[in-house]
DNA sequence: TTATTATATGATATTGTTTATAAATAGGAT
DNA sequence: ATCCTATTTATAAACAATATCATATAATAA
């Protein structure tokens, strides 16, 4: 498998604190405090960054260290990181909000792999859309800002038990 | 502007029919019939093909020519429509799920551009993900079945009236 | 310190979209 | 005509997400 589907995966310790600590900064430049709530929930984004996590999902994980929170609360917290740019709002056609970490310096987004069998999402931590965006740009008047790439398909680890791969495809929302 | 972007716009009398007679045959095919709530329901897609409509947008639309029609009928015909592959369900973002018509031949889907400012979706109707689809399934060993594609930035139409475009990304779910 | 003000939170109600349920209806087949 | 299945309508329910509002916390001023 290539190199760059790999995840960083949680990191304990120092990285943890300094990230937290960057992001405590960065909400301090909008006038934002890092409540104890707000400090809760990006523990555990930064903890499952590897995950997709729902509002729902986040609530929960929260509870866990912080049993009085409130679903109200997580949302509003979420919806502060995603104004501030901090994380980015997806939305994979499940009915839920998923929330995943804004790349440091990357200009756009990168691509997500979907399995139609298992739900898997992989990541293409790249950016491969240069040349089409410039041809965009140029055939549409159209000035880009971000994007979003989904491929839909079977995963490598569920490519031997799926017979007919299109007939998956059915009345998916994507 | 290029012409692939040109929308096929609403085809009245013979072409319409055609479709219509269409759809009554691959529903056919399947054993389901075309009711008069579905066929009002598709002529209101059809009649409105270069939108993206929701399922309210469809059921308003539909009243008008069938005023005794019910909201969920509207949801089950366009879940069987989508079913059987004849539309597509979108979404893009807003909190509702869109229509549009599967086209014909293409074995994918086409790509969007969502402006940012006042919301337009445009399609870019080829697609362009060819080579980056080959490299995906070689790399990351991924049957593609589907993909999607949707550039946010501003439209042509409104990029003198946009001062500063990167303010605009936001926490808009995408 | 205490009073005052602004900000943030928690519990809950409400909204909006979509799905599920149950009774009524329509069309064919026997 | 009767039965049978598919379909529809109206309504209730499920679900995510947001709004409301009283309370709590933190920052500021006196």
């Amino acid at each position: 498998m290539a190199s760059h589907i790999m995840k960083k995966g949680a990191q304990g310790g120092v990285a943890m604190e300094e990230r937290v600590k960057q992001i405590k900064q960065q909400l301090s430049t909008h006038n934002y405090k890092l409540t104890p709530q707000r400090e809760a929930t990006v523990r555990v984004l930064l903890e499952n960054e590897e995950d997709h996590l729902s509002a729902e999902d986040v609530y929960l994980l929260v509870k866990e260290k912080a049993p009085e929170i409130g679903l109200a609360t997580v949302y509003r917290t979420l919806e502060l990181l995603s104004d501030l740019s901090i994380i980015h709002k997806l939305n994979f056609g499940d009915g839920v909000t998923r929330y995943e970490f804004r790349a440091e310096g990357a200009e756009h987004h990168h691509h997500h792999l979907i399995c139609l069998n298992c739900g898997a999402v992989d990541e293409i931590i790249d950016d491969w859309l240069g040349p089409i965006e410039r041809r965009v740009e140029k055939e549409f008047d159209f000035r880009i800002i971000d994007h979003r790439l989904t491929f839909h398909g079977i995963c490598h680890r569920c490519k031997d038990q799926v017979k007919d791969p299109e007939k998956l495809i059915g009345s998916k929302v994507t």
